[in-house]
Order: C-alpha cells, then sequence, then structure tokens
DNA sequence: AGTAGCAATGAGAATCATTCCCAACTAAGG
DNA sequence: CCTTAGTTGGGAATGATTCTCATTGCTACT
C-alpha cells in the first residue's frame, strides 16, 4: 500500500512523506471515510493547513479521494485501488458513513445506467456514486424523539 | 404543486410566504438542483438570509430536498413527491448537476442492495442516491489540458 | 376596525470549513 | 558542502452557512 502511494506521488514529483505516509496510515486504518477534524483528531499534533494541504496532494496523486455524505463536509477514503471496491452507508443523523460491500448484480445494473446516460447526455462518464441513507443503530436508539430528518433520497 | 407546498407547510405550523412560493417557484422552474448562488442569481432582491432560513423551512417541510454533488456546496430541489422521481447527472469540473430519468432495472437492483444491507448492518435504510459523475460537454471542450479531475467515483 | 401573539423578514454579525500565503526547513543531486 | 525545489507550520483570508435581533406582516379573536 505505501509502495503504491510513494509510486504515485512519485509521478506528480511529489515526496512520500512522513505526514503523507502518517495519513494513508490514518485512513487505512479506519476502514471508513472520514472527515478532516476526524484526520486531526487521530492525529494530535498535525497542523490542520498541512492535513488539507497533503490530502489535497494524495487526491491529486490518486492515492485518495474525497466522498460526500449526508452533510456537506468532505470526507476522504484511500483510492479503490489500494483499498478494494465498495460502497458506503451514510448515517442521516450523524453523518458517519461505512463502507459496504458491493453486489455483483448492482454492479451491472449501475454500469448499464451509465452507458446509457453517457449515450443520452453527451457526458463523459467517469464513475459513478452509489450511497445508501438510513439510520445507524446508535442512533436509532438514542433518538425516539424526531420525526423529519433532513430528506435525502434519491435513487 | 404549489397546494402541495402549502399543505405541507401547514403541518408544520409554517405559512407558504412569497418568499417561499418563489423559491418553490425557481427550482420547480429548473429542472436541476440549484445552488444557493443561483437561487440568489434568480431571485434578485433576495436577501440571503432570507433564502436560507427559507430553504431550511421548506426542507424541513419535506418540500425541498438537499443534494449532494461533486462538490462540497449544498443543492436543493423540490422533493421527488412533487418534481417526479430520478437521479442525477454532475459535472465533475464545474459541478453542475442534471436530472436524469431513472431505470427499472436500477431501481429494483437497488432496492434490493438497500433491503440486504438494512440486514446486515442493522441500519433503518430510509433511501439511497445515485449519482453519475463525469464531465459535461460544455466542460469536455473547453479543457483540453487536464489530466486529473478530483477522483470521485464509488459504485 | 382594533389588537395581541407569533411567524417571517432583512441586515449584518458570527461561525466553521477550507484555501491561501509566506518564511523557515529538508531532502536529493551535483 | 551548496543549490534547488518540494515541504512544513502558523496564521490570515475566503466563502458558505447559521445565528441574532429589531422590525414587519399575518391571523385570529374581539
Amino acid at each position: 500500500m505505501h509502495e503504491q502511494a510513494a509510486l504515485r506521488l512519485a509521478v506528480q514529483e511529489q515526496r512520500y512523506t512522513s505526514v503523507r505516509r502518517a495519513l494513508v496510515d490514518t485512513l487505512a486504518g479506519a476502514g471508513r471515510p472520514l472527515s478532516i477534524r476526524e484526520i486531526l483528531a487521530a492525529n494530535e499534533d498535525l497542523p490542520q493547513s498541512s492535513a488539507y494541504r497533503n490530502i489535497t496532494a494524495l487526491i491529486e496523486a490518486g492515492v485518495v479521494r474525497r466522498v460526500t455524505g449526508v452533510d456537506d463536509h468532505g470526507r476522504f477514503e484511500l483510492a479503490e485501488e489500494l483499498s478494494g471496491h465498495h460502497h458506503h452507508l451514510a448515517c442521516g443523523r450523524c453523518g458517519t458513513v461505512e463502507d459496504i460491500a458491493p453486489s455483483a448484480r448492482l454492479e451491472r445494473a449501475m454500469t448499464e445506467a451509465a452507458r446509457v446516460v453517457a449515450d443520452e447526455h453527451g457526458y463523459e462518464v467517469l464513475g459513478h456514486q452509489f450511497d445508501l441513507v438510513g439510520t445507524c443503530p446508535a442512533c436509532q436508539r438514542s433518538s425516539t424523539e424526531w420525526t423529519m430528518p433532513a430528506t435525502r433520497s434519491s435513487t
């Protein structure tokens, strides 16, 4: 994994420094997309400017990718080439995002959909995003008093 | 449509004021999710504080829903009950989001996936989100000089 | 019509994430 | 060593979103 990361950075003429290595370790260890805030919490004496700068560098090198969850804050995870392919399950209450395993049938349907749309809209389709939105077990328990989560389903 | 909106606001003991009506008209007329900036542009003398406040009110009433695109800025559209069911196609360059028609096959696969995940993770799945990410025709033309769009595909 | 009560409005301040800037630092090559 | 270019940390700047508050406008009731 670190080799891959170093290699990809090298392509961009960038170094695989200790800060970057730490970020990769943090993301790899989490097993789910992390927000900058979580990344900073996991690396106490890491200046936020360095966190942003290096996350950006890693994104540009293709080592990390940005995930959009239910809130509007960026969350980051290792690129699929380094971590394996998967989908996301987001909690509409607390915003946490979990990784979930992909299904072959769903993959096929999505690929097909992408092809059709590319044809019809003239887009060059680069990828897609499928997230399930729900309420995590913890939030289900901790809140009987509630009615209207910020609506958010598309399909 | 306005009846629906008024009704839903009434449930929350809120009024369907002219500002709110204007917002609904704007969103209905756009046919795609709009950012606050776009909404303000379409309603020249609308104070931004009112735009945010009322969009929030409409979201809480279930008239509008928030869509997260490729950038981290909120975009808003009418709830599907008022506008019909659809997916999104986002341009990774300019961030614009278009509506696209759903496909029956994809719908079935997604519903199935949601069921499986709900079982396995203990989540109460409320909905899902499927967005295709690509490059719109305009951006394809306007930029031959480019290599690495902020990576963003999940599946 | 008159008025109390409460939601709604507009302007700007406050907050929060993210980006930008710059001076000091470090690694790699000659 | 000595140079060069990428890197770092700290803080300022930016931008979007939320909050505050005094004022205004409905609604219902009289």
